[in-house]
DNA sequence: TGGCGAATTGAGAGATTTTCTCATTTAAGG
DNA sequence: CCTTAAATGAGAAAATCTCTCAATTCGCCA
């Protein structure tokens, strides 16, 4: 059915499922397939056309399902993008800062978070607790640099 | 009317409108109204009851009109939280970090953009060229921390 | 201040997206 | 293999969002 080689993705995903007592599914897998052959941030719909190609038949409500469990598992984020539009990509759990292109709208992981140079003094003066971040940096990725500035 | 006094975000966002000659409604201004007392995001259906509240009947397609223009004109911002709730919130133009009480929900402006002491270097070095950003900091506000840690 | 023209709204139909239910299928341990 | 609980498929149902067009209202100008 699907398969050259199972991407890295694909283990990683099998591995957090298994930690957790969830079954890898075949519908799972292509979800996690689709997402990585893609690069950026697909929309459910897409990703329900992409494991159809690969399984036939798939139910949209599985598509769902699947996104919210991977969603809680940390190995599928939403994304925003500042137009509104929205999609699922996948993203290893606490990873939680990106550079998205608004150009192609791929999303890069940080050479390393950029929030450790931060100083937070001045912010919890005011009491605020500081528990997690969400950074997103938009722009134009270098490949789409170079075509057209 | 509404209206005992004007607070500041409605003659800012009238301010905005007439600058792009777009008219100041009472739906409109209802609307900036009743995300300013809430102090948190407000989703679609909250935004209406309030909305009704001070106006009587509204149309509901009004409320999607009115946060898409104020969206585009920055003066409304849209929020997303970890577990996949959205809701809007007033926040004036170019103001893009925010630190979110995971408790009560609610927004509070950075004193001043922390993006200027990011260490961008590594990140540039990539190729990637930054042209905006957006920047959320969870945890838990001062009134939360107080009630119970 | 009153009237005009264009922007905005209301109401409800329509489209789209998401959730739910339950019978059937399937993964994974024994 | 067999068993059992997890997961899926299909489609109905619910929720969310968009569209249309006649009626209303804002803001300009006389």
């Amino acid at each position: 059915m699907l398969k050259d080689f199972e991407c890295l993705e694909e283990s990683y995903a099998k591995e957090v499922l298994r930690e957790r007592g969830l079954r890898s599914t075949s519908q799972r897998l292509a979800v996690i397939h689709v997402l990585h052959e893609s690069g950026r941030p697909l929309s459910v719909g897409e990703i329900h056309d992409g494991v159809r190609d690969i399984l036939g038949g798939t139910g949209l409500a599985t598509i769902y399902r699947t996104l919210e469990t991977f969603e809680g598992l940390g190995v599928v984020r939403r994304f925003n993008f500042p137009d509104g539009e929205s999609g699922y990509a996948f993203s290893r759990a606490g990873n939680a800062h990106h550079m998205v292109c608004l150009k192609c709208r791929s999303v890069f992981d940080f050479p390393e978070c950029p929030v450790k140079s931060f100083d937070l003094a001045p912010l919890e003066r005011t009491g605020f607790r500081v528990k997690d971040h969400f950074v997103q940096f938009f722009g134009q990725c270098a490949d789409c640099g170079e075509v057209a500035s």
